[in-house]
DNA sequence: CGCTTATTATAGCCTTGCTTATTATAAGCT
DNA sequence: AGCTTATAATAAGCAAGGCTATAATAAGCG
């Protein structure tokens, strides 16, 4: 087997730099009761209140069970409250509690801080590049054959 | 609040990335019975078997405990062994078995196929930027003040 | 109308991260 | 030698991903 050179294998510096922005983003976060997930879905409510789980699911580009037990825990929490919709019930939508706001003022402050301190050194030019390519690959693994996906 | 293009945040999708590579290496790999993370240690021990414990989890940048239930399942598995250091009884030593090679070269595929389908489109020299930009991140995230850190 | 199919949410299980705490052993120092 | 400190591995607990299966309800169609 010929020898590669692990330290520059993109996928695994990938995770490396994905989970280094989670770890330190949820450490700096804990006193809040928050993780970064979680904010991420108070962002997208804060946006569109009321959503249908699976729509929220959707949004947020994950299992719709995964989304149902990070409901779980926001809404122990007192963060969100779940309601069954009176249309379909089948349904429930979820809605934020006024408790919300203050934390996403201090979760956005973290975010900007964090974010800005990840691309520390690298230029306009070189953050824009930087997202262009990551979306480009996003595009590429969204768009493989389904019968690799599945 | 203002707006901000949620879709541009770098961090999550970054996160997406990240996360697309290994559920798709991870569904490619199920049928060999080895995920992307267990791969990985058995591709450094390749290089250096018989590690310490805690060196390989120092060298996979992943938490003791982490790698101590990841080599649980390995050897229950069958594709490496613990034996303990006879100068030093709070050591184990780990040491991969014969079986693992023809599977390391299944997964060594399906890994270089994964990147060729995620980097597909993007020239040498933004995939060099690429890497350039995330060994930058990492450096940056790494180098955090300690008080931010824990 | 009634049967089949699709959809929503959830339960249950698996993996991999992190933390904190515990146990066993080594090393270092007085 | 004996006591303190450091280190290796593991246990236990939590979070967040995934997957499959199930129950309730809706929608579609003959």
């Amino acid at each position: 087997m010929e020898r590669e050179n692990l330290d520059r294998n993109f996928g695994f510096i990938l995770n490396d730099v994905s989970r280094l922005m989670r770890t330190t983003f949820d450490r700096r976060a804990k006193s809040i009761g928050l993780t970064r997930s979680q904010w991420w879905v108070l962002t997208h409510l804060y946006r569109r209140d009321g959503l249908v789980q699976a729509e929220l699911a959707e949004i947020l580009e994950i299992e719709r069970p995964t989304l149902g037990r990070l409901l779980d825990r926001l809404e122990a929490k007192g963060w969100l409250r779940r309601e069954p919709d009176p249309n379909d019930r089948r349904v429930k939508r979820v809605y934020l509690t006024d408790e919300v706001k203050p934390a996403m003022k201090s979760l956005r402050r973290i975010a900007g801080g964090l974010r800005q301190q990840a691309l520390q050194g690298l230029n306009e030019n070189e953050r824009e590049n930087l997202v262009d390519i990551l979306i480009h690959m996003k595009t590429n693994l969204l768009n493989l054959p389904v019968t690799d996906k599945k």
